[in-house]
Order: C-alpha cells, then structure tokens, then sequence
DNA sequence: AGCACGCCGACT
DNA sequence: GTCGGCGTGCTC
C-alpha cells in the first residue's frame, strides 16, 4: 500500500500538493502537523498536512517530503475547517490563509550551504580565478551561504560560477533548514550535589573564608531560597547578592554552584491575587439579563450601548459565566484600542488567564500565546487579540466577544485572505455552538440591519456609567466665523474660548484632525505646480519633523524644496492642513500648556503610543492634538472639551460608507469628553453645519442616521442590502490594464448585467508605479453568493489564459467595505 | 509568490 | 564575448 499525503503551502496557488510517504509516517503523521516538503527546483518549504490518503497521483511522481517537523499538530481541526472557509467565502487560496493564521516563527525557512567536497582534492591550476577564489575561501570557513559568495566575487549571478564546481566535483550543495523560534531558556542556580551535606557544607564555607565576594553569594542563594522556596534566578543571586557575573562563573566553574535551565514564557503576568469583579447598576444589570434571553434565541447578538455605559463590566460578568463552564472566550477589539489600560483591567479579575495577542510583539512571543492556546493552558482562557486572533487554535470556545464591532480595521484589504475578523468571528463560533457578542456606541449598519432582520438578537444600553450626562454638541459655522474674520488660523473664537475656560478649570482638552501630517500639499504660487511622487499619482506631503516631502502609499521622501521644482520660484503655499500645524498654531495660541500630538509619526515604535496615553492621564499633557487614534480606549477623567477641527473633508469622502463612518467617528471622538460628573462639551467646526449627518451626530440620534442611510443603500443597491465584490486589476504598463479591465468587465456583464460597475480608476489611479482599475459586482440578497462567485472564478479563470492578461495582477475582494 | 531558465542589449 | 535586465512558465 502507497501512502501520500495533500499538503497546503504557503503559496497562492489554488491546489494543494501530494507527496509521497512512507507507512511509517503515515501511521505517525496527522491532519494539522507541520512537514518541510521539497517545492520547485531548489527551494524547501514548510507545509501544513491537509490529508492522508493513498490516491498516487497519475500525472506526475510525487516527491518525498524533507522531514516531519512536529511531534503534534499546530493546527486543529477546527481551524482547518474556518480556513477552508475563509478561501471559499473570501475567494483566496488555503495558503493565503496559512501564511496569515500562523505565526511567522512556525514557517520555516531552507537556504542554500555550500560545503568542500572533502573527498576529493582539487588542484588550483584546474580552477578558474573566480572558482579559486570561492575553493580558496571554503578552506577557511567549512560551509558558506549564497549570500556570500556574492559577497566574495562582488557579483549577484553566483550560480553559473557554482555550478562549474559542482561539475568539477570541488564543492557540494545542501538546503539547511533552519527553526526560526528558539524557546526562552532561564538560567537559574542551585548548589553543587557535592555540597549537599550539613558536614560538606561548613567545609566549603570555611574554603571560602579567604573569598569573602564568593562566600557572600553562597550565602546569599541560601537566604533566598530559604525565602522564596522556589529556584533561584542567576539574575537575581546577582542582583540580591550584588555580585557580578564573573563572581557566580567562577563559583559553577568551581563545581561548587551548578547551573540549569528552564523554559520559560517570554510574556509572564505576574500580578497579585485577582479582583473580583464589580457589581453592575441597574442598567446594566438589565441589559445582561437581556443578552442572556437573547442568546436563548439567537447566535449573535448587538449591545449597543452608548459611549462610557460600562460596556466592559457587562462583559467581564459573561466572560466569568463561560469560564466556569470550563470554555474559553476570544475577546476581539481593533489594534488601536487593544490598550495597556484594557489589558490590565481584565488582568485585574481574571489574572493569568488572559493572554494578549498583539502585532507590536516579537514572532517569538507569538509564538508562545499560540502554542498556550493550542494546548489549552490556564494562561491562555481568554485570548485578547486585533483581527488577526480569530485564527487561534481554540479548542473550546464558549464565547467571542468583538467591541467596536463597527471598525472597519477588522477587515484586513492586503495581502488576502481578504477577510473580515466579525464575520469569521461568527462562523467560528458556530464550530462550537459559542456565543457572539458585538459591541458598540455606533453599531455598523449591517450589524444593526440584522438585528432588524431578527437575525441577531439587540440589546440597548442609553444610560451612561454613574449618569453621566452626554455631552453636549455644538456645530460651528464656519463660513459665518471665516465671514466675520472671527479665526486665528483654523480655530474659531468659539472653540478658542471654550478652550481657555476649559484649560482655566484645569481641565483637559483633546483636538481632533482627521488626516496626518503637516500642510499636506505644497503648491506653487506662481505656476501651480505641486512635487509628485514619481511612483504615485499623488502629490507628496510635508513633513515638518523631518523637513521632508514624503508619499503616504509607498513610502517614498525627499527634502523638502526652497524654490518650486517647475518653476524656480521661491513662492509655494501650503494647501490643506494637519495634526502637526495644528499642534503649531495651538502652541502659539495657548503658549502656557502643554501640547501633545498623536498620530502615526509620533507612536511608532514599541511604547510610543502608551507614552502619550501615560503623558495624558498623569496630566503633563493639556492639549492633545491626534488623528482617529484619539478616538479609540482613552478613558481619562479630566478630558472636558473635544474639538474637532474641520468634519467636512470626512464627508466629503467619496465612498458610500463616508455618511456613516463620519457619524461613527464623530460620535466615538465626542464619546471622549466628560466622563466624570462634570458635563463635557463637543466642538465640531464644519462648512456646513445644516448637514443631516452632523444634526444627527449632534442630537444623538442613531436610529434617525440608521434609517436615512438605509434608504440610500436600498436607493442605490448598497451593503448591507446587496452584496459586493470588487476585482481589482493591476500593472505598471497602462494600456495592459485597461484592455485587460474592459475585457474582464464585458464578460461579468455578459452574466450579472447591470450588477456590473466599471471599470473605473480609482481616485489614486497609480501606486508603487502599478496602475489600478476597480470593477464592482453588486449581489443582490436573492442571488446565490456561491452561484456568483463560482461565475467570476470561471471568468477569472479564463482571463489568465489570456497570454496578453496573464501578466496583470488580479485582486479579488469579498465584502470590500 | 518565488524561482530558474532563456533571450536580448550593453559593457569590461 | 559575459553580465544582468526582464519576460515566461512551473511548482506535487
């Protein structure tokens, strides 16, 4: 009987691979387990076992794979069947899924070592000069890496140069495959076995007597592990004993300590005992007594719950329930509001049991909240993650809970899988007959048009933690206050004012700017010329701290230039404006407080974002200036007065989503002020102030936004009343893209007809020198989502036959909104 | 996606 | 002549 096995690679190929195995691994190997497989001519790669079978392949001879690279397997099956899933709905390969689910330190790498054939001798009158040299080099060093010998020979094409060697039987070739994740191994000390006894033990002390440095850290060891009775860290003998390091080797050289190592967790909660948690007021009491009912009848269900109502408390009790039953709760939340503050909170009740999954750390530590979770340890019951946690190994799950389950970051748009973290959050649930529950002040309108359906179950929550009132709204005109010369540059005497009361009170003020950078734009006054990215077609944006020009899409800076790059002349204006001329004028404004900026430049990097929010909260900072990262996890007392300085280019956002999402943000941003007993007041500067979704921002008023753009999606066949699916197509040469693009359009049309939009370039029609085209498939909810996407894979499938069209890079993107 | 192979212009 | 550019096709 032949063995084979389908492995998934973490390529973007459609097909699964089979490989040849022996019966002894296939009795060992299983669904899930890692195995390092030979691929294309040179390369090996790490692939994930899909199935084991013993269909030989007709068409071609399998190959055998490297080796087996787990004793277990990484991957569940629960989570094979959500990637199958996410490929099938979000229309992407199993491999796409598998590079995005697994931890970067799970895929191994292969690189290419090159050793001297050892048996046998070559003379150097038979080699050629850049043969030699390579031969030369190998009697030094035993092996040597592609990388180089490029560095060697000076050139990049080495593989003509080693191919000669191989043939001339001077070098060997081999693939090293290397395990990128090493466990954290502790060092820890304890006294050497020879000393164990009461009589060898005054022996030594007596040795030492004329070295008092290494009597003292014997000594010390004894205290500390008499204290603690647990192993005793080299660390902290150093540290307790204030020894160096020399001191404690000298001693282990001596026999007289003996070192060992632990393994340990490179994230450890090492907290005190647990809290318990709070007792909720009535509302919200209610309010999870009416989550409980309605997850009797329903699946999912909305909490919407305005801004500072106590949403956590609500579902710290629900997290309680499902761990006393045993079953674990993934706890999803946007990046940027997955904050220390959150963290600790829940680290306060439930201790070590929480486990953080989070970009800022290392493929390492990943690699570790992973593994926790797959196992199913204690410190790993309730996993607190972004977007990408959804593809954890759980095992048994009881509870997902997603807040803020409007944010739009949880749909991930590149590289694919394509996919939404909600509405796989959901699906995964139902792997486990689990409960979802989504969280917000401003739900989605598609989250909310289920509840509508009665598809999920709703639950509201108006009142505010202790009765805060809400804040109050106002609008500022102004084209009125520009009319009346009422602004210092983009403030308006309005919010001046307020601002000076408020600072005057000692409160805290945050100023909201919904776009990055200083000045975006420079234009020319004399020929309108502005600086252009050259791989974009957009203009570049200054940056004041750099003092550079720079392009937000593929990265690309200069300096920034004295004289108009066209022209010559010295007269350029900045256009438009941003969080960093904001923090300028406010500093001129306000010169007595303390300014702080928060945007992307100012949090990259590990702790930049936590050193703003500890700047705020311990009130160094009076005036805050940020962008939508103001909006997200900051709960801090002594915040009166939000300003936001122009609403209008939100608005004016040239998507369908551009109404709603401004009303989420403003209200999310005005959600900031006042959450104490004082009333916080909202400051919205805008052009035009008799804008429904402004009047409905500033009454509060949900329901009246939630019908209006309702009607709008069902007036022009909009999510969440049709479906949608955006093909993207995208190549440097232009014209290849467009005929490509009309091509693949008339043949959608052919099929959905109308439903077809496009093709249309997009307000940035060029981005890292690739130019874009967008076709839209509209779905309506009758039309069968498989049928449609079973039709466009057809078409697609059929476009890359096309010699002409293959080199154009087709996107597909499954509910792009 | 990578990567090798193969064809073609530009230089020591 | 060879080096390195890019287009093409394949990966069990």
């Amino acid at each position: 009987m032949l063995y084979f096995i389908d492995v998934i690679i973490p390529v973007p190929l459609q097909k699964l691979f089979t490989y040849r195995i022996t019966s002894a691994e296939a009795e060992f190997l299983k669904p899930g387990m890692r195995v390092a497989v030979p691929f294309g001519k040179t390369k090996i790669y790490t692939g994930i076992v899909h199935h084991i079978h013993n269909h030989a392949p007709t068409a071609y001879d399998a190959k055998d794979i490297e080796q087996i690279l787990d004793e277990k397997p990484v991957v569940n099956a629960w989570q094979l069947k959500l990637w199958q899933w996410i490929a099938d709905y979000y229309m992407c390969t199993l491999g796409d899924v598998m590079r995005a689910a697994l931890p970067s330190g799970f895929i191994l790498e292969s690189e290419t070592i090159i050793v001297k054939n050892a048996s046998k001798e070559i003379k150097d009158t038979d080699l050629e000069d850049d043969e030699f040299l390579i031969y030369e080099a190998l009697h030094h060093q035993s092996s040597l890496k592609i990388q180089d010998i490029s560095n060697i020979l000076d050139k990049k094409q080495v593989l003509s140069v080693l191919n000669r060697l191989i043939e001339k039987d001077a070098i060997t070739i081999q693939e090293d495959i290397y395990e990128t994740y090493k466990p954290k191994l502790v060092r820890y000390v304890k006294l050497h076995k020879n000393h164990n006894s009461e009589v060898q033990l005054h022996k030594l002390l007596d040795e030492l007597s004329r070295a008092p440095k290494q009597r003292e850290v014997v000594l010390t060891l004894f205290s500390l592990s008499a204290q603690t009775k647990k192993p005793v860290k080299v660390t902290d003998l150093s540290k307790a004993s204030d020894a160096s390091s020399t001191i404690i080797k000298t001693l282990i050289d001596k026999d007289i300590l003996e070192e060992y190592f632990i393994q340990t967790d490179r994230i450890q909660y090492d907290g005190e005992d647990n809290e318990d948690s709070k007792t909720l007021n009535e509302y919200q009491a209610t309010a999870l007594e009416e989550i409980r009912s309605s997850n009797e009848k329903h699946d999912v269900t909305l909490l919407h719950g305005v801004t500072s109502s106590g949403k956590t408390e609500i579902y710290v009790k629900l997290i309680e329930e499902t761990l006393k039953k045993g079953k674990q709760v993934l706890y999803l939340l946007p990046e940027i509001a997955l904050t220390t503050q959150l963290i600790t909170r829940l680290q306060d009740y439930f201790g070590e049991q929480v486990a953080v999954y989070h970009s800022k750390y290392s493929t390492h530590e990943r690699v570790e909240v992973y593994n926790n979770i797959l196992e199913n340890k204690t410190k790993a019951k309730i996993v607190l993650g972004a977007r990408s946690a959804v593809l954890l190994p759980f095992s048994k799950l009881g509870l997902i809970i997603i807040d803020e389950e409007h944010e739009q970051s949880f749909k991930q748009f590149d590289p694919a899988p394509r996919y939404h973290a909600r509405d796989t959050a959901i699906v995964l649930a139902s792997f486990f007959n689990a409960k979802t529950l989504l969280g917000s002040a401003t739900p989605s309108l598609e989250s909310y048009y289920n509840t509508q359906q009665n598809k999920y179950g709703l639950v509201e929550l108006n009142y505010r933690y202790n009765n805060v009132l809400m804040p109050d709204i106002a609008l500022v005109d102004l084209r009125d206050k520009y009319k009346r010369k009422r602004m210092k540059g983009h403030f308006s005497d309005t919010l001046i004012e307020e601002m000076t009361e408020t600072l005057k009170e000692g409160f805290q003020v945050i100023l909201f700017q919904n776009r990055r950078g200083y000045s975006p734009i420079i234009t020319c006054q004399t020929c309108g010329h502005s600086p252009q990215c050259p791989n974009c077609d957009v203009s570049l944006t200054y940056h004041q701290y750099r003092n550079q020009l720079r392009c937000h899409y593929c990265g690309y800076s200069m300096a920034m230039q004295m004289k108009c790059m066209a022209c010559g002349s010295p007269d350029l204006d900045n256009k438009g404006f941003g969080t960093e001329q904001i923090e300028a004028e406010v500093k001129q404004l306000f010169p007595d407080f303390k300014v702080g900026r928060m945007d992307l430049d100012t949090t990259r990097g590990k702790h930049g974002y936590e050193k703003i929010i500890t700047a705020l909260e311990q009130q160094e900072i009076d005036i805050l200036v940020g962008t939508q990262m103001v909006t997200k996890g900051l709960d801090f007392r002594h915040v009166k007065l939000v300003g936001v300085l122009n609403a209008d280019n939100m608005l004016n956002f040239p998507d369908f989503r551009a109404h709603e999402r401004s009303f989420q943000l403003l209200l999310q941003v005005s959600g900031r002020a006042g959450r104490t007993k004082e009333r916080g007041k909202v400051l919205i500067q805008t052009y035009n102030p008799y804008h429904t979704i402004l009047q409905q921002v500033s009454t509060n008023n949900y329901i009246g936004m939630y019908q209006e753009q309702m009607d709008e999606r069902f007036t022009f066949k909009y999510p969440p009343v049709y479906r949608q699916i955006k093909i993207t197509l995208k190549h440097k040469d232009y014209s290849k893209v467009e005929t490509g693009a009309i091509w693949y359009a008339k043949s959608l049309r052919q099929i959905f007809g109308d439903f077809v939009l496009g093709p249309e370039s997009p307000v940035i029609s060029r981005i890292r020198n690739q130019y874009h085209k967008n076709i839209l498939v509209k779905i309506p909810k009758k039309q069968s989502l498989q049928k449609t996407k079973e039709a466009i894979i057809k078409i697609n499938n059929s476009f890359l036959s096309i010699k002409d069209f293959r080199v154009v890079k087709v996107n597909l993107n499954v509910d792009n909104f």
